[in-house]
This record gives C-alpha cells, sequence and structure tokens, in this order.
DNA sequence: TGAGCCGATGTTAGCGCTATCAATTGCCTT
DNA sequence: AAGGCAATTGATAGCGCTAACATCGGCTCA
C-alpha cells in the first residue's frame, strides 16, 4: 500500500526542492548542491537543473535552510534611528562590505531607548542571525546578558571601548568633542556654550570633551551648557540658540552636538541679525552633507561613519572565517572640517 | 534500549522549546501554547512555563516557527534608497502600524536599479514574508512574473495606479508636478525650468505634469529642461543650477525635482548674486525638513510619506486579516507649500 | 589484477517549531 | 446517572532544507 506523503490542508503551495527535484529525476540533495555548492555536482546535470529551478520558479526557503544548516545568513544590526544621517550611512558602509558576501543584513532601530533596545534585540536574536552589529556600548543589563548568551561575533559600532573585550570600531566621540572646543579656544573664543539634544552616550561624550578643553583652559562655565533630551531637528536648533542667547547673552560661541541643530542655529542667526562668526561663532558635528551649504558653511567635525559600518563589517567576516582580528578595538578618528562659521 | 536523541557535532547550543518544557515537565507544545496564545494554558502553569523560559534565557527561534506554523511574520519593503528621507519617513509610518501587530519588516534598498529590485525581490520571498510593500509601479518583467508567483498581499507604495489591480496607496506625482507648475504660472513666471535627476518613474511623471501645465499655457520650451540620471545631492543642486543658468539664462523660475537639488540651487544663487525669488524663483518637491529653513524658505510640495507608509501597512494588515479594503487605490493627495522662494 | 581512492549521487535523520487530532478531566444538563 | 461539552494537555507528524554518512562506478598504480 502506498504511502503518499500527507500534506496539511491549507499550506503554502511554493515550490520545493522536491518538486525540482522529482522535476529533473534527482535527489533534493542533488538540487541543493547545484544551487549551494555548483561545483559538486556534474557540469551536465548541474545545468539541467539549475534550468529547472528557472522555470518552475524556484525560490529557496530561508527558513528551512537556516534551520537545517545553523547559518541564516543574516546580520542583525541595531542602531537608534534611521531619520539620523549618520547611521544611514553607516548602514551603507556595512551593507557594502556584507552583501558581497551573500550576507543579509536585518535592520532595527531602537529610538535611542535601552529598553526598546533589549526588546528589539530579543526579537532579533530569533532570526538566530550569524553575527550581529550594534550602536555603542552603554546597554541595559539585560541587553548585555543577551549578548553575553549570544555565543556568535558582535562588533560595537561608533565608541571607542578600551576598557572592554568587545570588538568596537569608531573613535574617541570624548576627543572629537575637545578638540573642536581646542579649535575655537585657538581661534580666541573664550566664552563657549554647549547644546546637547537626545543625550545619548555619544553625545555625553562629547560634552564631556567640551568640559575637559575648557576646564584646562580654565574657563569652563556650567551656565553655558544646554541640555535637553529631545531629538533633533533643525527647528530643535533655532530654538536653542535662543535659549542660550537669553540665559547666556555673552556666548561668543557655541558648539552644538550635532549638524542639525547648528544648520537651524544658522538660520535663527540670520533672523535675529546675529552676525556668524563675527558676533557668534556656531560649530557643528558630523559634517552631515549639507553643512558644507550652509550660510556660512559649518565648521564641524567630520565623522567616518561610513567607514565605521564597512571595517566593523570587514571585522564581523573575519570572526566568521574564524579569523579573530589582532585588534580588538578599530579607532578611525575623525577630522576637524574648518569653514567659515568659526 | 533507549534511543537517546542524536544531536549533531557542531550545532548551537541554544535553549529550545524542549529544554523549556522538560525543565518545567509538561510537553513542548504547552511551552509554545503559553507563550504564543496564553489563553489556551492554565493561568498557573502558564505562570510557570514563562518563568522558566525567562530564567533559561528562552529566545523562540523564529525560522522554526516560520516553517512550521507557514507564517513568518514578516513583511519585506523594497524601497530605492535609505540616504533619501522621502523613504526613510515612509518605513516609520509602516514601522508605527506593523509593529504593534508583531510583524517585523525587511527593509531592501534597490538602488534605483531594476535588475538590483528583481535580485532582491527574489532573495527577500525567500524569507517567505507574509506580505510585501513594494515602491513604485515600474518593475521589470522579472519582477512583475515573481510579483505574480507570490500569492500573498502586496501593496504598491507612493504612486497611483489607477489602471491596474495592484493596490497603490500614493498620489499622483503627475498631478503634483503640474500643480507646482501652475502655481508659478499663476505667480506670473513664464519661462520655467525643470530639473530632473536620478529619472526614476516617479521623478519622471512629475515632469510630465510640469510639461503638460506648460503646454496647456502654450509655453512649453524643452532647452528648459535638464535631465541626468546620476543620483541627487545638494552639491549636484548647486552644479545643476549654474547648467541651467548657463544654457537658458533667461529662466525666472526653476522646477527642481526635489528639496535637496532646490537647496543646493538656493545656495548657488547667494553665492552668484541672483537674488531668489526676485530673479528667480526656485521650487523644490516633497517639503523635507530642512525646506522651511532655507533662505528664503523654499516653495514646494509636501507629500504625506508618513501617511502612505501607515495607510499601506494598513491595507496589508487589512489583507492579511482576511478583509480586502473596497478600494484598490488609495490617494492621498498633496499639499503645495507656499514659501518666500517663488 | 586487485586494493585503494576519488568524484558524483543518494539515504537517513534531524534542525525547532506548530497544526492537527486525540485523550483526559471536570462538571453541567436533564 | 448518563450523556455531553468545554477546557486543558499531549502525541504525532511534518514544514523544507542540509549534515553526515553511505554507495557506486571508474580509474590509478603497484
Amino acid at each position: 500500500m502506498e504511502k503518499p506523503r500527507k500534506r496539511r490542508a491549507s499550506r503554502t503551495n511554493r515550490i520545493t526542492l522536491d518538486d525540482v527535484a522529482s522535476h529533473v529525476g534527482v535527489s533534493a540533495i542533488t538540487v541543493s548542491r547545484a544551487l549551494r555548492s555548483p561545483q559538486k555536482v556534474a557540469p551536465a546535470l548541474r545545468d539541467q537543473i539549475l534550468e529547472a529551478a528557472q522555470t518552475l520558479g524556484y525560490v529557496p526557503n530561508h527558513a528551512a535552510s537556516a534551520l537545517a544548516s545553523a547559518r541564516s545568513m543574516n546580520i542583525a544590526v541595531l542602531i537608534p534611528s534611521l531619520t539620523n544621517m549618520l547611521f544611514v550611512d553607516m548602514i551603507g558602509g556595512i551593507e557594502d562590505i556584507l552583501n558581497p558576501h551573500g550576507y543579509q543584513i536585518l535592520i532595527g532601530t531602537t529610538r535611542y531607548a535601552p529598553e526598546e533596545e533589549e526588546r528589539l534585540l530579543r526579537a532579533y536574536l530569533g532570526f538566530t542571525p550569524d553575527g550581529l552589529l550594534i550602536t555603542g556600548l552603554d546597554h541595559s543589563a539585560g541587553t548585555w546578558e543577551l549578548l553575553r548568551g549570544y555565543n556568535r561575533p558582535i562588533v560595537h559600532l561608533m565608541d571607542m571601548g578600551k576598557d572592554t573585550d568587545s570588538y568596537t570600531v569608531g573613535f574617541s566621540q570624548h576627543d572629537a568633542g575637545a578638540t573642536l572646543t581646542r579649535h575655537l579656544l585657538g581661534k580666541g573664543y573664550r566664552r563657549i556654550g554647549f547644546v546637547a539634544v537626545q543625550l545619548d552616550q555619544r553625545t555625553l561624550n562629547r560634552g564631556e570633551g567640551y568640559r575637559q578643553a575648557l576646564r584646562e583652559a580654565g574657563i569652563y562655565d556650567s551656565r553655558r551648557e544646554i541640555r535637553v533630551p529631545t531629538p533633533s531637528s533643525i527647528g530643535l536648533g533655532a530654538a536653542l540658540l535662543d535659549q542660550m542667547l537669553a540665559q547666556a547673552p555673552d556666548c561668543d560661541a557655541i558648539f552644538f552636538c550635532n549638524d542639525d541643530l547648528a544648520h537651524g542655529a544658522l538660520f535663527q542667526c540670520r533672523e535675529r541679525g546675529v552676525r556668524v562668526p563675527e558676533d557668534l561663532a556656531i560649530v557643528g558635528f558630523n559634517d552631515l552633507s549639507g553643512s558644507a551649504w550652509t550660510v556660512p558653511p559649518l565648521t564641524t567635525i567630520a565623522t567616518p561613519r561610513r567607514e565605521v559600518g564597512e571595517e566593523a563589517a570587514r571585522i564581523l567576516l573575519a570572526l566568521l572565517s574564524g579569523n579573530p582580528p589582532q585588534q580588538r578595538h578599530l579607532d578611525l578618528g575623525y577630522r576637524l572640517i574648518t569653514r567659515k562659521s568659526a
């Protein structure tokens, strides 16, 4: 008595490996080989199989493959936000390196919220990613626990972690903030303000750099600092310029923690008739694409965000192929971009 | 003779449902139920199971679940690019609607290339997504074939397709282009240029709207059109302003196919001493967040990109739950934003 | 000439989960 | 008290694919 393969009622009627196999008259594993490691199958047969797959419109089932092989060929990437071009550029770098190797990236946005990050990470671990790229080193305890339990390659992005043995690719936010502040000091500015928004760890580190530079010069004054947890926007930059000039009217320079804010501030200076840089210097951070095109063009710090993505992806590939790199921390530095606004 | 469960050599040693089950002393399926449909399990037992899962650090294996249930709970989203804020905003809308329902989105970027789109689509179909959101209606023949073979919900974004029975959510790019052009005509401009880049279908449709409006006025002149296939950028906008003023110096207004270009053009006008709008009007398209903050602020078309994402996601959810909406085409319109640049 | 080996293909047994149906229990009707 | 029913839990059988091992010719080389 024949025992037909029992099919459930309402399954997908997709073409499977078996369909292709029986169409050609070979076993499923041979089709799998023809598609996955063609050199293991005799050329004539291989061509026949590939053609059949094409004809039937076969699309490999990723879930089944991942389950059977314990390799999902996807990499989870956690970033705070997609509305910040910083991270979009970084993802571009990641994809450029990983895609040619057949890896697919899964982008998760944490909205700068540690709890959301933990939730997302848990969800993404369910995809059994072969590796993980995660922004920053400041995570909730639960997140760290998940990371510890995940015994596959992890690279942390956009930060330096001299004190951890995690892999990190980035640069020192602290030093970059200090460098920019010292540049202002070098130009003769003395009453330098600092405007921070969002208040993620990287922003705070920049602020620390700013403080250190001013303390070394003996002229730090906390009244010239503004910190709001609001997400960044151009409009917010305009509003915070007003606020700063209200609370510390003697400012001769303001360091905005990112370029978006600085753009808004430049606009607002124009509205108010404040001359930049004669009356007030404005500097930003990141060197977004628009910052060369503001009036006046913006002095800022260029961050190697695309390179961070690329290098982190390369390290991940090295780890995946079992060749751990010598260095755990890759410092890609930053560049001071001197334009007309300071 | 006991037959121990044979484990392969180097498998992942992740915690599985079985581990949780034997820890609590129930069957795997009960654990599955406790996690997936809690109301089907007695409260006391359920709490015990959830606690065990928590303790053991259980993370559901998504691939296995997708394979067994034929529902992957993920939605593929294909967009041209992440560097265009238009699509980032749209994705924000999509996530806001889909995430609360437990769907995970997989973002694929086609780089505006039909072949890449087809390749990506094929790859993403391998994830057995439960639904598909895809930008536009112009696809390669191969892509359309894949779409036909994919018998699950599909919604096309950012375009109107009166002539197809595909689900579409968007607005008429053509009409928006015509509206903006007519606005310029209404302001008295007569020698109106048009600058298009990237040359995707949506941009071309805007151009058609522009032409139609000018033809109706009897003043269309092809010498005032520039089309380059290059990707958009602020710098390119500046360069193309120069090019337009060289090839058609008598222009009294220029319609840039997106805001980025218009920003660069505004900057370049300032450099050249061209007064906007007195000497030359500049208008853009999309109303990106910076466009209210340029000097002068930019007249443009506000596109409902976040709403497009939201509504498309809602339609997808409706289709997934078996309640196909009445209308196949949802027109969300657009708004003319009148500022100082025209 | 036969042991040995290599390349090509097949067989078997799961990967971790859930659909389906079966079994058990308690308790509500009539 | 018997039947019926709902709520709860379990047993079984795959989902579609690939790792690991088996098989089978043919060919090399002593």
